[in-house]
DNA sequence: TATGGCCTGATTGTATACAATTCTCGTGAA
DNA sequence: TTCACGAGAATTGTATACAATCAGGCCATA
């Protein structure tokens, strides 16, 4: 019986590989902004054929990470200061009413985990470990964002428009005092869960993730210059 | 100069009439949410090879209109009551944002436009032409997403909801009670637009979806009984 | 009768072939 | 020089071929 049972998806189809390579090229900035994308070129890369990475090409597309070319071929969205700003600006919307639900609904216990996280992220700031420190954060949003996981449009939302945020986030995590504010905005976050607001719990999100978006805004500034 | 200018895409690509056919069988719910969907057949109803389907098809998935069954094949992503309920409560969150930003820079001539737009749909209702009363009412609100546009995400995730919610539309506007509420929110809005109040703004349109959303799920509730 | 293996048809995943379209660039005419 | 034009390269769109995978049934065996 339990032998049998779920042993789906051992073959990971070509086409997902492709759309992983490239969008993580795509995130880690591995891949510019101004280079062309064409589908033999890629698959040629790649060691596939095309079929694989026109499908992957257009999964990116719908999700916004790249967009058709107005002649042929795609080109990786670039990071403008106005895209920036909207995809902050989305995430603080859609967030914010995530977290209107949650406070609804959230359990002592689940208070607990996210306190935890909190913590473990202190901790490792100031032992500065900035690589825990990230991976603590990121681990307290994920948990925020699985309790809202069976509103599947929601959820999806949030987390794709996450994914497109994390390039600039993990350089506005080199700054000491960027990292506290963050962490200060995760205590006001928690706060509001435990006062159980919703009025309250919208808000604070929605400035916790303004915050971030300055800060994005300001590294993207400082690339530009640099 | 002005000959050779722009002519482009003068040949509709198939994948492109394939992605059509497909999502108005399935908005105009000729195509039942338990049928199942094969690259193969479907590329045989349609006349085409499994290539350009299996676009359309990927392209549907990403937009929630299908969803891939654990084993193969798609199948219709059923309306239940609570998936519809998710998608008109994220409506009336990214719409009332939108309103916002509108209000902050709407011109007297679109607010012209949308008072043209309602006096049409009002007379329409009165001579008992229902078809123009939906016509109007898709105007009112299609300007409405012209006006934010610009922000790419906003706008594209905007008309994606819209586009998926329609089906339920179409049944609300039959009754007449409805459709006289829907006018009268469609004046609302255009009110808190004209007193340029953002926070107004956010607030009518959320009620004027929420109703939407509630005529939906009557409707719904209906089908269901008959 | 129940269990497990194996075959077969159905379906999908990937590669490849070919046609259609667009781009590039050089050549010749004005 | 400048422009129009066409040949050939580059690129995409669609069809098709073939391999891999899976569901479901059939049969042998215990």
């Amino acid at each position: 019986m339990a032998v049998h049972s779920r042993v789906r998806k051992q073959t990971v189809p070509v086409r997902k590989k492709a759309y992983e390579h490239l969008k993580t090229a795509i995130l880690s900035g591995h891949l510019s902004p101004k280079e062309r994308l064409t589908e033999e070129h890629l698959a040629e890369t790649l060691g596939v054929s095309r079929t694989p990475v026109r499908e992957a090409l257009y999964k990116l597309e719908s999700e916004g990470l790249i967009r058709p070319l107005e002649t042929r071929g795609f080109i990786v969205s670039g990071d403008s200061k106005e895209e920036v700003k909207e995809l902050f600006e989305l995430r603080a919307i859609l967030e914010g009413y995530a977290l209107r639900i949650i406070s609804e609904r959230i359990t002592e216990e689940s208070l607990q985990h996210l306190n935890t996280f909190i913590d473990k992220a202190q901790a490792a700031l100031e032992a500065n470990r900035m690589g825990d420190v990230f991976k603590w954060n990121t681990r307290f949003h994920d948990y925020l964002h699985e309790l809202v996981s069976d509103s599947i449009r929601l959820y999806r939302l949030i987390v794709d428009m996450r994914k497109q945020v994390l390039r600039h986030r993990k350089v506005t995590l080199q700054s000491i005092e960027g990292v506290q504010r963050t962490l200060d905005g995760h205590q006001k976050i928690l706060l509001a869960l435990r006062l159980k607001d919703p009025e309250l719990c919208e808000k604070t999100m929605r400035e916790h993730i303004k915050l971030a978006k300055e800060d994005a805004l300001l590294t993207l500034l400082g690339e530009h210059i640099a």
